[in-house]
RNA sequence: UGAGGGUUGGUGCAGCGGCAGCACGACGGGUUCUGACCCCGUUAACCAAGGUUCGAAUCCUUGACCCUCAGCCA
């Protein structure tokens, strides 16, 4: 907890994330000393599901306030509903959560530790006369409760005495009544104009076996009722949540006057959308119990774990998540910004290695038989430091069958008969003859190189306009490779009809045969590297076998051949 | 047509009474042993109409459009 701040001129720590309101906010109650200069923020996770990028958001959101104003973020679980949460989820999102970078030190909490003082508060509401029992119907209730336009009407049952209210509520603890024979509800105004506060539900009775408290409880507290007294317990300061919650904050303040506690105050910022993917948990769920896809952690899928092990870093989710900033509005970010941010931070960490995904034979014809050589490779152009690697070359090699055309357009610089390209650290290599299969398919190159050009440059200066990647056939190691695409052809599945009928069915290519260098044969699952000119990969953590490695494209280079093909 | 929010280039976010800026994208060029990276340049925005002011994206008024709310989900 930050000084014991008397003054009001706290010291605003300066931070390299972009200012949005919500640090204006913050700033401002440091300098009136509202919460005496401390920020203390959390984030909330039900644990009925996976994390994934919107959560990211909101997590470095909470753990980034936390961390620039020397506060704390504390991890609590929202576990109030037992018929949809699970202790997998929780595992899950305490792994997500350290992954992504962010640590709530000893500050993590169930809202279900809490049961029995949200009991003793909602005891405290009745004996106010601010709450009652309803012995209603959950469809009277609806029916009760009014429209958008007309207010709703008092529940026969709203009057019952202190003391009834107490007897009867108890009973409902004690087991008493079937589920939905009664609620527990605040007594506030039927004729609201926010629905929210016409009368709202505190507490319901679900006979199920919840992950934490078993079977204690039969009662459970509804959302409302439980997360302002779970942030208020807490003593945070800053409740952030997202825009839908707007409506509840009159509720989330009302309890909290009522109860007359300690009153944090709830900020409310937009959450995230990406094009070509959806970001709700009911519609993740669906794709992964409908198996369009292989589980939580299909590469495909925006979730942590999805793109974890797709390859994204935790520092290029980071910093997407600065990146797009923090308002108010509704939209849209382009998914060509998390690849960009992948991009980015691979180009610096990622080794380069050459792999050929779709194998030409390339024979050179006047190279000698039996020999090999070794050539020296730079892991990595931009980092010298990253050293260099020993690449073995021989008469016969794989080429990218995109990189020979025999009759190329114009602006095709790669490979075609009679033109010479730069086979990489290698040598200049000359096209002298195709050999085709029956169907008239090119199978096979005839070449020649250049002895004197060994290791990429020519003495006599001549220049070739392209440089393409090889592996030689004999040292290569043969490997599987997953090519992924957008899961959703539509920019906005969510808005579509039945988001389902938008699934990309390419979202996954599995190569097999493809030709990767000798280097590779010791990669360990996880490992990720640049294949030059096509993308970036990484070994799969699930699927890879020291045997037959399995490599995952994390995003593609930036393919400037490819927009001048199309056009 | 109740209540609560929102509207700045193609996209996202700043600017909070004083020259509208940053990032991504797009386009053009340079560089290059990755058609990558990098570098340079161009493009392009204050929802509308009034008002206050020497001066308005910013303050006021009116309007338009968009989002959220009628779970015993969160």
């Amino acid at each position: 907890m930050s000084g014991s701040s008397i003054e009001n001129n706290q010291e605003i720590p300066e931070s390299s994330a972009p200012p949005n309101f919500i640090r204006h906010f913050i700033e401002e109650d440091i300098q009136t000393g509202k919460y005496d200069g401390r920020v203390v923020t959390r984030f909330p996770p039900e644990p009925n599901g996976y994390l994934h990028i919107g959560h990211a958001k909101s997590i470095c959101l909470n753990f980034g306030l936390s961390i620039d104003y020397h506060g704390a973020c504390h991890l609590r679980f929202d576990d109030t509903n037992p018929e949809k949460e699970e202790v997998e989820y929780v595992e899950s999102i305490e792994a997500d959560v350290r992954w992504l970078g962010f640590d709530w030190k000893d500050h993590l909490y169930f809202t279900s530790d809490y049961f029995d003082k949200l009991y003793d508060y909602a005891v405290s509401l009745i004996q106010m006369g601010k709450a009652y029992v309803d012995s209603l119907s959950a469809e009277e209730i609806r029916r009760y409760r009014g429209t958008l336009t007309e207010p709703g009407k008092d529940s026969p049952y709203r009057n019952r005495s202190v003391d009834e209210n107490l007897a009867l509520f108890e009973k409902m603890k004690e087991g008493h009544f079937d589920e939905g024979a009664c609620v527990l509800r605040a007594k506030i105004n039927m004729a609201a104009p926010n629905m929210v506060m016409r009368d709202p539900a505190l507490y319901r009775i679900r006979k199920a076996s919840h992950h934490r408290t078993k079977d204690k409880w039969c009662i459970y507290p509804m959302y409302d009722f439980a997360h302002c007294l779970s942030d208020s317990i807490e003593r945070i300061t800053h409740s952030i949540c997202t825009l839908e919650f707007e409506n509840n904050r009159e509720l989330y303040d009302w309890i909290l006057d009522a109860l007359n506690v300690y009153h944090p105050r709830q900020i409310e910022f937009a959450r995230l959308n990406l094009s070509y993917t959806v970001l709700s948990k009911r519609k993740l769920i669906e794709l992964v119990t409908n198996g369009h896809v292989t589980g939580w952690d299909d590469p495909r899928m925006p979730t942590i774990s999805g793109l974890r092990r797709r390859g994204y870093t935790p520092e290029s989710i980071r910093k997407f998540c600065e990146r797009i900033g923090v308002a108010k509005r509704d939209s849209m970010v382009d998914l060509g910004l998390l690849e960009y941010m992948i991009r980015e931070d691979l180009n610096k960490k990622a080794h380069r290695v050459m792999a050929v995904l779709n194998p030409l034979r390339v024979v050179i014809e006047n190279y000698p038989e039996e020999q090999t050589e070794m050539l020296t490779a730079v892991n990595n152009p931009g980092e010298p430091d990253m050293g260099t690697r020993q690449l073995p070359f021989s008469k016969v090699l794989f080429i990218e069958q995109d990189d020979f055309m025999e009759e190329p357009p114009k602006k095709f610089f790669r490979l075609s008969p009679g033109r010479e390209v730069r086979l990489r650290y290698a040598y200049f290599l000359t096209c002298t003859g195709v050999v085709k299969d029956d169907n008239g398919l090119v199978v096979e190159l005839r070449c020649t190189y250049d002895p004197a050009t060994r290791g990429g440059d020519a003495p006599d200066g001549r220049k070739v306009k392209s440089t393409i990647h090889w592996v030689s056939a004999d040292h290569a190691i043969d490997a599987q490779v997953r090519l992924y695409e957008n899961l959703f052809s539509s920019e906005n599945p969510a808005t579509e009809e039945d988001f389902k009928l938008c699934i990309n069915e390419n979202s996954v290519q599995a190569l097999s045969g493809c030709k990767v260098e000798p280097s590779l044969a010791t990669a360990m699952p996880g490992f990720q590297c640049q294949f030059e000119r096509l993308g970036y990969f990484c070994v799969d953590t699930r699927d890879s076998t020291p045997g037959n490695p399995v490599f995952n494209r994390t995003v593609t280079l930036k393919d400037m051949w490819a927009k001048i093909k199309d056009r």
